[in-house]
This record gives C-alpha cells, sequence and structure tokens, in this order.
DNA sequence: AATGAATGAGGGTTCATTCAT
DNA sequence: TATGAATGAACCCTCATTCAT
C-alpha cells in the first residue's frame, strides 16, 4: 500500500522540509496504515509502526505528536480516499438511480481491496469520535447531494432529505461490512442489485 | 439501569451459590455496563467498575476470569435485551410493512433510553468480534425470518434475501445512531417514516 | 499417598476434638503433600488444597493459620518419615559398612516412590530455611552415631567426625537427585555400590 | 560485587547498542545479583532490583523480558564463574587427588565470598530447574574429566563412572553449604581434609 | 465444624512519551 | 533529522486470609 497523497496536516503537525523528511513522513504513514489495520488501535505500538517504516522509534516524535495523532491523520487520509474512489465510480453515469448503484458498487469494490481502511475508519467511532462523526457526515452530505440533483431532474420523489441520506448510507455500510469484511465470496453485482432493487421499488409485491 | 434478567453464563463463569453472591453479580454487572458504556472498554478500569458496585476489587474475580469476560457477558446480555424488546414492539402488528416499523420505532426508543447498550455492542466489533458478529447475524437473522413471512403473506416481493436483510438493518442502526445516540432531537416518528418509505416505495418518483 | 501418622503439631496448632475432624485434617494434609509436590510451594495454592481434599476453602483455617504452617508441618512429618524407613532399612546388618550401604540403598528406594518427599523437603530451603536445616542436622546426627558405632566397633577409622557425615549425606543425596527424581532407569545396587566403593576403597588405584 | 564479564545473553535479549546501556545492564544484573541472593526469587521485585541499580523500573524492561530471564541469565552467569574460579584453583596442580582437593578449597573459598550465588543456583532447582540441571550437569562433566585424567595417570581406579563423580559433587555441595553459608566458623583446611581423606582411604581402619 | 463470599495489598508488565547524543 | 535509552504512570490479576452464616 503506498498513500499517494499526503493527507491534510493539522497546524500543529510537524511538516518536513526535506526531501528525505518527506519520504520518512510517508514511510510512517503507510507503516502505520498497516499496524492498525492488522492489530486495531489499541493493540497497535508506536514500535510496530517505527519497524515496519524501518525507522527509529525517536523519529516517530519528529513527525507526530502522538498516537492519537497519526490515527487521525490516517482517518481523515482515508477518508478523502473514499470518497475520491466515490466520485470516480460514479463518473459517467446518466441515470440518478444508477448514480446510486455505481457509487455502492465503487465502495464495495474499494473495501474489498482495502479493508485496513474500513477497520481504521470504524474504530475511529471509539477512538476519535470526532473524525469519525466527520467522516459520516461528509458521507452523508455526498449522499444527500446526489438525492438532490435526482430530485431536481424529476427522478426521485421530491421528499427525500438528510434521514433518507443515512437509511441509505446504513445501507451500503452494513453491506460492505457483510460483503466485503466479512466474507468476499457473494458477487458485489449481487449486493448491489439487492440494495438498487430497494431503492428502486422497496420490498413490496406489485 | 437495571438489570432484570441475568445473562447467559459460560460454563467458565463462577455461578453464585447464595443469594448474596446472586446480588453481588447483578451489582457488577450493572457497573460494567456503566463503566464501560461512559468510558469505552480501554479506558474502563476493573477498579472503576468495582467502585461503582461498591465491592472491593478482588470481588470482581469471584465473578470473572478477567475483564474480557465480563464484557463478553455484558455484550451478549445486551444483544438479547435488543432483541426482546423487539419482539415487544412488534406484538399485535398484521401488516408486515407496518411489522417493520415497529421495530425499527422500538429499536430506537430503546437506544434512546440505553444509549450505552449501544455502544457496548458496537465496541465489540474491535474487543470481541465473534459475540459482534454472533449480534448482528442473530439480528439479521431475526429480519430474514419476518421477510419471509411477508413473502408468505404475499406482502412482500418473492426475491428478498439475506442480502436484502442486511440493508434494512444498516439502516436501522445508522439512523440510530444519528438520530438517538449523536442528537436525539428529531422525533422518532419522523425518522421511522423515512425508512418505511423507502421499504414502501423505493426512492423513485412515480 | 496417606500419611499414616499425624505429623508433630506446634502448640499453636488448631486440635481436631471429633473424629470427623481428624479425618478432615489428614484429608489436608495428604492433599498438601500432593499440591506441594505437583507445584512446588509458590505455584501450589490454598484452593488446590482443599479442592484436592474436597473441602471447602474456609476448612482449611480450622486446621492451619497460614500455608507456611501446614508446609512446615508437611516437612517435619516427611522429615520423620525419611528416617523411619532408614532405620527399617539398616536392620539385621552385622558390618557397619553394610549399614552404610543399606542406609542409601532404603533412602533411594524410597525416594523413587515418594519423589514428591524429596521436592517438599528440598524447597524448605527457600521456604521454612529452619525445618530445612532441622531435617538435615537431624539426619546427619544419625550418620554421625552410625559412624561412631562403626568406630566403637573397630571397623571405621577413629578420625571420622561431623565434617565426613557430612560428606556422606550430600554423597547420598545428590545421587537420590540424580538417580531417582531425575532418572531412574540406573539400577539402585549400581549408585549403592559406587557411593559404598568410595567409602570402602576411596578412589585411588591400588 | 562486580560482574565482570557479561553472562551469555540469548538470542532473544536486548543488547545494548551503546556505552551508555552496556554500564546500565551491568547495573541491572549486579543489583539482580544482590536482590535475589538477600530475598530469594519470590520476594525479590523488579523494584527493589531497579531501586538498587539506580533506574528507573521501565528500564529494566529495556533489557529483559521478564523476572523469570534475568533469573536465568543471571544462573547461566553464575554457573559460569564458579567454574572459572574452580579452573583457576586447580593450576600448577600434580597429583590427581591433590587436584580434587584443590577445587574443593576454591569452591569453598569462592563460596564463602559469594553466598549468594549458592542462593541464586540452588533457588534454580525449583524457579528454572533446566538451568539448575544444566549447571549441576556441567559441574559433574568436569569432575568426571579429572576422574578419567586420574584413571589414565595410573592415580585412580579404572572403575570410576559418572556415579562416583556426582557422588564427589553431592559431598563438596553438602559441605560447602554446611561450612561456608551455614557457618563460616571451622577452617576450610579441615573440611578439605575430611573430605580428601574419604576420597583417599574411604573410611575403614586399616 | 464447615462453607463460600469478600477483602485488598502487592507485583509484574506495558508502552506512550521524553531526553540526551 | 535520526537514534535508542530512559522514564514512570497505569492497570490487570493473584491469592492468602478474614468474615458472616
Amino acid at each position: 500500500m503506498n498513500t499517494s497523497t499526503l493527507p491534510a496536516r493539522d497546524s500543529t503537525d510537524k511538516v518536513p522540509r526535506t526531501e528525505r523528511g518527506r519520504r520518512t513522513l510517508r514511510k510512517l504513514l503507510d507503516a502505520a496504515a498497516l499496524e492498525f489495520g492488522d492489530k486495531g488501535f489499541h493493540e497497535a505500538s508506536i514500535t510496530g509502526i517505527t519497524s515496519r517504516a524501518g525507522t527509529a522509534l525517536g523519529t516517530f516524535y519528529t513527525y507526530f505528536h502522538s498516537k492519537d495523532e497519526i490515527f487521525r491523520a490516517l482517518v481523515s487520509d482515508m477518508s478523502e480516499k473514499v470518497r475520491q474512489q466515490a466520485l470516480q465510480a460514479i463518473e459517467r453515469r446518466d441515470s440518478a438511480l444508477e448514480i446510486e448503484r455505481a457509487a455502492l458498487r465503487g465502495f464495495l469494490q474499494f473495501a474489498r481491496e482495502h479493508k485496513e481502511i474500513y477497520r481504521i475508519v470504524d474504530e475511529a467511532e471509539f477512538v476519535d469520535p470526532e473524525s469519525y462523526r466527520l467522516h459520516y457526515a461528509t458521507t452523508v452530505g455526498r449522499i444527500l447531494g446526489r438525492l438532490r440533483k435526482g430530485i431536481e431532474a424529476g427522478e426521485f420523489r421530491d421528499d427525500l432529505g438528510e434521514a433518507h441520506a443515512w437509511a441509505i448510507m446504513g445501507m451500503n455500510v452494513f453491506l460492505g461490512m457483510r460483503y466485503t469484511i466479512w466474507n468476499d465470496e457473494t458477487a458485489i453485482d449481487e449486493v448491489v442489485a439487492a440494495a438498487g432493487s430497494i431503492l428502486e421499488n422497496g420490498i413490496l409485491a406489485r
């Protein structure tokens, strides 16, 4: 795994001034993603991170003030990545419903390839609730934006609001947990079809 | 809070033989629910539990082998409670869709009154994944059972399956998180209406 | 194993007044011998003793004031047993040298059958040094007595003293450790012959 | 006391990379020898070791994984020391019997100066039996080697074997315990004479 | 005499963080 | 920047002993 983009850093973060410094920072972030993904926040150790990164223990504190801080940096980094891939996934889709399907499909594919991201973001609920809430608030904002576009286009009911967006996100997240993290043998298309059919028709017989 | 029913105990647990022992055990479980709910598993301490319970530190180990064990006991206890209240909530409902609405309403009401339960069960994902999975697997099993009854009654589409059940559970859980744990000012009926309308009609304009 | 004779009790010990009490006391002592023999003093627990004895935990303190006390009682009990069997082993021997051989043989046989005794007595060095020293001081006194008899009979050199007795005891104890506790496949007679030949001739070539 | 040579370290041990680290390691080992010697393994505490060493508690764990590990390190260190001094003690001796006498004399002198070593090595029987057995197995190997040289030289009987070596070691160890640890007022030469006379002539009258 | 619940001092160990080089 | 030794608060758990019945 390789963090192509460095995460947004807080003003309190220590910004590397040299190229060597930037390389070290990136190594630490990549190592931390592996360590937290493997062991979870509490079982992970700074030593584990630095030994994966191939640096000395003390070097960690040249770049981060604390274990919490690197975790936060990672969560916001990954939160951004998840949304980036969603944007890509919904490119060149016409129908609003098809966009929702594509978003879920993209999310599931991404989750299968980056299970550690799922784990890190979710554990944030108990480690750094603020960034966890921010992640889901932002995500639900995106969904809500899509719903509104669909309404404007006359494709969606015009009474959809925030609660519907949360409901859709909950569906997606739980399907992701069940069919990518716990067990990834079910075809993604089947899962997308199930969720899509609920959005399309509800669950009543016709 | 008061644990009306003692949780199922493992065969390895120490079963109190006297009435006094049973009282102490209950005090410990109640205290642990508060402690874990307040602080989360890792910040919670055995000392915190016993001082809330009004017992000596050592007394804890008369009833539980470890911090993990009482946490597990608590999760399975609460998992059961959540499902119990769901059963009550859906009594005397005729329509299958109405049953789903009632189940969500019951869950949201219960969650508002027992926020610590939500936190404990959810943190189990990172503390004792097995009991976490068991909880959601059992819960989805209940939902699936209701879906099948609705299919038999001709009320639900006959292609509903496990994935649809997971989707519904995800909706419910996220709505619970958003509208009872994070912020409980929104009327429960509004939330139920939003979820119910998706199940009834999907999200398309007609 | 069955403690045929109850050990000498301190004046501070609690003496059972009923037959039932005497039975319980014996059960506790037998259980303690097994527990200490198996696990050593520090790993042994009062719970381990009482559960082997089939009594409740509290019952232990009806008969002993402390863990140390029962250990002491056990050591002096066993110390006595070891010497008892030595007395039997040397019965009806004429030659003083033959008596020494018989004493060693008896000790080795006894040690093979009661390895836990060896362990308990030896660990006393670190748990209750006084009884350990008493055991070996008493034992060396017996050896010294035999040496003196041998001297009187003109069979032994007349310059033998305490140090020689300690040397002989050391030989015996280490041979016991090596050839009965660590590994009991070597024939006892071979071991006795080796020690006996040293006492008879020393180690020089003739 | 000062550990002139650092003990053989396990591959799992943490090897200090700086001079300061090596000093700290040595301080810890010296302190541990005192602490274990004074109090015995179970009564000794890591806090006791670090406060004697003048370091913080945590520093202990920079160099050892556990209390057991430092004890093991200490036993093998001391085991080696005991044998080293034996080698020195027997230098420039011609007669094989004189070598045995010198070995015992050296051992007794060493034991009088380093009583804590005796205690630590012996307690290993109950704390880390493997290293205890290794110590005595190695020691008996040395004795056996000397016996064989004596046989080759025609000085010793040619039927001496392992059991005789164990017998001699037992003599030495018990004499050491009695006349250096328990009570060190008896002249070493008297003790050596007693043991030597047994080896020379046995105990029979001539 | 017997029971089993209750007590709490005590100690080993972890590991994030700081410090000196 | 990088290193790795040093720090010490924090906490889980054990278990001999006491207590109430």
